[in-house]
Parts: C-alpha cells; structure tokens; sequence
RNA sequence: GGCGCGUUGGUCAAGGGGUUAAGACGCCUCCCUUUCACGGAGGAAUCACGGGUUCGAUUCCCGUACGUGCUACCA
C-alpha cells in the first residue's frame, strides 16, 4: 500500500473557527508534511440554510494566519477539484441511487410534519429521542413500505422525498481507529441517516465518504463527535467503494470549556478568545474576539494547540511548527479531550514573545501602540524599549502598558506612594538632581546612578526612598526596568522634564 | 432513556504489574531586585470507586460512578 498520503480538513463555511477546529488543521497539516504529503480544504457548504457569508474567507484568513497553508483547497486550487461540495451537488445522486438499486437505501416522502408526529407519539421518558430506524421504518411512508407503482407514480409527480440508507439489523460494525484502537457498534441501534436530501444535496454523511473517495484521502482526521456516526461512514464505504479503499480514521479527542464542551458563550464569560481571529456576526452584529487580536503570537497558538492531546514523550514544551513536523506522531494523541486552561496558554504566549527577536516584534509592538494612539516611533528606539520590556510581556498587548511611558509623559503619578514621605528636603534634593544632570555629558545609566547616589550621600538621603519616587516621576508608578535604564533610555531632556512636572504635582498634593 | 468514547494533582500531562508516581501551568515560601516582571531554590497538591487476576495493582479484566459526544432533510 504505497498510495501517496492525502489528508483533509473540511470546515463548514457557518462562522467562526474555534480551537478545536484549528487543532484538527494542525494534526491534519502536521501528518501531511511529516510523511510528504498533501493537506487540502474541503469547503462543506451542503446546508444551504446555515450558509453564512465570509465564513469560508474567515477561515482561509485563519490558516493563513497560523501558517497552516494548504496543498489545495477553493482558493488553492488542486487536481481534484471543486472544493466546495455545492459545486459538487451533481456528483452525489448517483451514489444515492446506486445504493438505492443495490437495496442499501430507500426513498422516503414523509413531510417533516410526518416526521414530527411520529416522534411525538414515540416519545416518552423511556425513549426521548425517536428514531427513525429499523424499529420504525416500516411505519412510515417510504420505498419499503409502499408498492412499488405507488412509489413511482410519487416520484414521476415530483414528490419532495429524501434517500435514507437502510441500515442492517444484526450486524457489528467495527474499524480501527488510529487514536481510539478497535471501535464497534450495533448496526440495529444506528438510524436510517438522511443521505439525500429533498433538495438534491448530501448531506454530510454521503458527501464525506464520497468525496474521501474521489478525492483519493488516506487518512481522516476530525472531531470526536463525529465517531458515533462512523458506523454510516463505514458501511458507506463499503456498499459503494470497498472497505480496502476506506481511509484510516482519527477521531481527536474534544478540547473542553472550562465547564465541559467549548462553547462560543465560554469566550465572552471566562474572559478567553475560543476562536483563532476575531469573528463578527452580521446578523447580530456581535463581535468575538480572537486569540490574534487578543495578543497571540501566531507561533504560541500552534504550540499550546499541539499540547492539548499530543506530546512527543519528553519534557519539551516548546515547539516550532518545524520541530512539530519533525517529531508529531498519530499514536501518542490521547484518547481523552482536555479541558483548555488560558493561563497556561498565556505561558506559551510569554515564552515565545521571550525567544521571538525584538526585530521580527516590532511591526506587531508597533499596531498596538497606534492602536493606543503612540504613532512616529522611531524604529531603533522602539526596538530598544521591546528589549527592555519584551520578558515583563504575556500577551502582545501587554507592550502597550508595559512601555508607553517611553513613549509619552505619564499622565498619572501613583501620588499616594510619594506624598506621606515627601518632605522638604526630597523636594531639594529632586531639585538638585536636575542641576547635576545638566553636568553629566554622556547620559548613561552608569553616570545617571553614580550622580544620583552621590547626591544623595552628600545630603545625607536614603537612595531606595528616592529612587522610587524618581521611579514615578518617570513612569508614573512601581513597575518597569531599572530606574536608571529607563532614564538614559528616555534621555536627559525628557528626565528633567519628567521631574519637574512630577515636583509641580507633588505640590498639588 | 439508548448507544459511543473517555477517567493520573485545580489544569495540561509522563509513566505503566514492584517507582520517593516525572515535568509544566497556576498557587504558596524564600533568594535576586529598595519597583514590577524575568531568573533561581523550595513547598502544598494526583492514580474516581468497588470487585476480581496476581506474591504484588495506579498499571490487566469486569462492574459502578462521573464526564463528554451522538441520538436533525446541521455539520
């Protein structure tokens, strides 16, 4: 079996993609290149009253950003084509109806009105959710239960019908699944799944396996979710191309919420992106954020996703998507979903913005400053204040309050820890220290300290005391790099200015 | 309700018949620093429960509990 491998990630176009869905990118797009192969996008647009317009752009933008480039796709094209499965409408019913011929499946005409009832009546505490199945199908109105001039006498009148597969009553299924080893199941206990529906779409069940096929995919790679519905996938594989044609299945285990399954609702309440960009909703207007926006390197994301079910064994947390390619294997993904934690996401965050040069930081450092209304930064300088301040920085957003204050003036001095030991002789001394900068001609952080320490031996002052205050007066409260750093960083002028505007406010009380 | 999948500290997790059950995040203490971080040194905290199998089970088997997914003409 040396079929080249081909992997694929087939998003449905409905709004904004989540961690989760990144992460099966990532897998898919890891796998293809460690064994040299190919990673394409299958847009799976089927349900046309889910579409949503952007949503596929969105989700190219995404890839984009995490570096995640496919092999082919709508937009990347490809030998394979189209891929986006509305374009492939015309491809599926003959599927359908093969299987339909071969006794594998069946028309249905109920309504949904029919359907509902049926449910309705079905229904109790013992059995909530009625199927329709091998228990039921023979109740309704399909291919099965009617005769067969009655059957197309509907169908030459154009009755509304859907193509269900009749699934076998005392069969086990089974597959090896790469993550989750032997998986079996009932066939009696799984319903007759829509195939067709009334308006000549697949649905997702016969599209996947059918694309899969003609799209010549090894292995496939999706949510967990998707494992109870695998027995359809399985037996469509088999009834229509053989089960020796069937690619591998993955199904990755789920990232959870902090209060289970991940939800959109979890962002907005636990103060966390879920999504990989921000993603607006035109219906309602509603924006929600994304890890980019929130301040995440795109290298961190990659890194903290891979983490989330997968190791490679050893202590090494830190991951290049190179050293990913290199070193992911399917077989040591975990079997059982995490529960996503954004402080350690944080952390990976802070450790890549620490090893990523300040230089390859600055257009980024430089967005957020705009963004907070510091503009002409030179580029030398800023990329000094990213050296100085980058380790103090978790998020991208962080460079903003951890640096402005190299930017601009502060306008506001933590006052309440100066005032009650301010006193005469700190005001002369502040005054005085501006008299002895005017002496220093190189303005280092060396002379700076060896200037403020003698001063104040020579008026008989506590240099910590004084050195906290000067620490205000320049950055508007306790926090930042060494005093003396940041006062040859902003440089004589700016220092003495900084002085005698904090000296001014001091008075005010 | 049925079916599937899962279960090592609060979270991510290594390990896997005999171990002091790694490491990371977070938390706490201390050092560095008269700031806040970074860095360094420590600390608290885990094998869901019950039965087997075994000389010995966190590890294998079976139950139970719990979690999670599916149970749409949605993916």
């Amino acid at each position: 079996m040396n079929k080249p491998i081909r992997v694929r990630f087939a998003p449905s176009p409905t709004g904004g993609l989540h961690l989760g869905g990144v992460r099966t990118v990532l897998y898919n797009y890891l796998f293809a290149r460690r064994y040299g192969g190919r990673f394409l996008v299958r847009i799976e647009d089927t349900d046309q009253t889910r579409f949503v317009e952007g949503a596929e752009e969105y989700i190219f933008k995404c890839l984009d950003w995490c570096g995640l480039t496919p092999d082919e796709s709508p937009v990347h094209g490809g030998a394979f084509g189209p891929y986006r499965q509305s374009e492939r409408k015309p491809m599926y019913r003959k599927y359908a109806e093969q299987l339909v011929n071969d006794g594998h499946a069946y028309y249905a005409f109920d309504t949904p009105e029919q359907l509902e009832s049926m449910r309705n009546e079905l229904k109790s505490a013992q059995n909530p959710s009625p199927q329709y199945d091998g228990k039921t199908r023979m109740k309704m109105r399909n291919s099965l239960t009617m005769p067969a001039d009655e059957v197309a006498r509907l169908l030459e009148m154009g009755t509304g019908y859907v193509i269900r597969i009749k699934m076998p009553d005392n069969e086990t299924i089974r597959f090896t699944d790469m993550i989750h080893e032997e998986v079996s199941f009932d066939s009696g206990l799984v319903d007759d799944k829509v195939l067709l529906k009334a308006d000549g779409m697949p649905t997702y069940h016969l599209a996947v396996v059918v694309d899969d096929y003609l799209m010549e995919i090894t292995h496939a790679f999706r949510g967990e979710e998707w494992l109870s519905s695998a027995p359809v996938h399985v037996l469509l594989w088999k009834y229509l191309f053989g089960l020796d044609k069937m690619p591998q299945w993955a199904h990755l285990p789920l990232i959870l919420g902090p209060s289970g399954k991940l939800s959109k609702r979890d962002g907005a309440k636990y103060g966390f992106p879920v999504f990989a960009m921000n993603w607006k909703d035109n219906k309602t207007g509603e924006l929600t954020e994304g890890f980019k926006e929130k301040g995440f390197l795109p290298e961190a994301f990659i890194n903290l996703l891979a983490m989330l079910g997968w190791n490679d064994g050893t202590e090494q947390e830190l991951f290049s998507m190179q050293e990913l390619i290199e070193k992911f294997s399917i077989d040591r993904v975990h079997k059982a979903g995490a529960k996503f934690d954004f402080e350690k996401a944080r952390w990976f965050n802070q450790e890549w913005i620490k090893r990523t040069d300040a230089s390859m930081l600055a257009p980024l450092v430089k967005n957020i400053l705009s963004e907070n209304e510091i503009a002409d930064i030179d580029d030398r300088y800023l990329l000094q204040v990213i050296g100085l301040v980058k380790d103090r920085c978790s998020l991208l957003t962080d460079f903003y309050t951890q640096s402005f204050y190299f930017f601009q003036t502060p306008a506001f001095l933590d006052k309440a820890s100066v005032i009650p030991k301010w006193d005469a002789l700190k005001k002369s001394f502040f005054t005085s220290l501006k008299d002895e900068f005017s002496l220093i001609s190189h303005f280092t952080m060396i002379n700076i300290e060896e200037s403020f320490k003698k001063l104040a031996v020579t008026m008989n002052l506590k240099v910590g005391d004084l050195q906290m205050i000067y620490r205000i007066m320049l950055v508007g409260s306790k926090m930042g790099p060494g005093v003396f750093q940041i006062s040859e960083t902003i440089g004589k002028e700016e220092s003495v200015k900084r002085i005698e505007n904090a000296l001014l406010s001091f008075e005010e009380g």
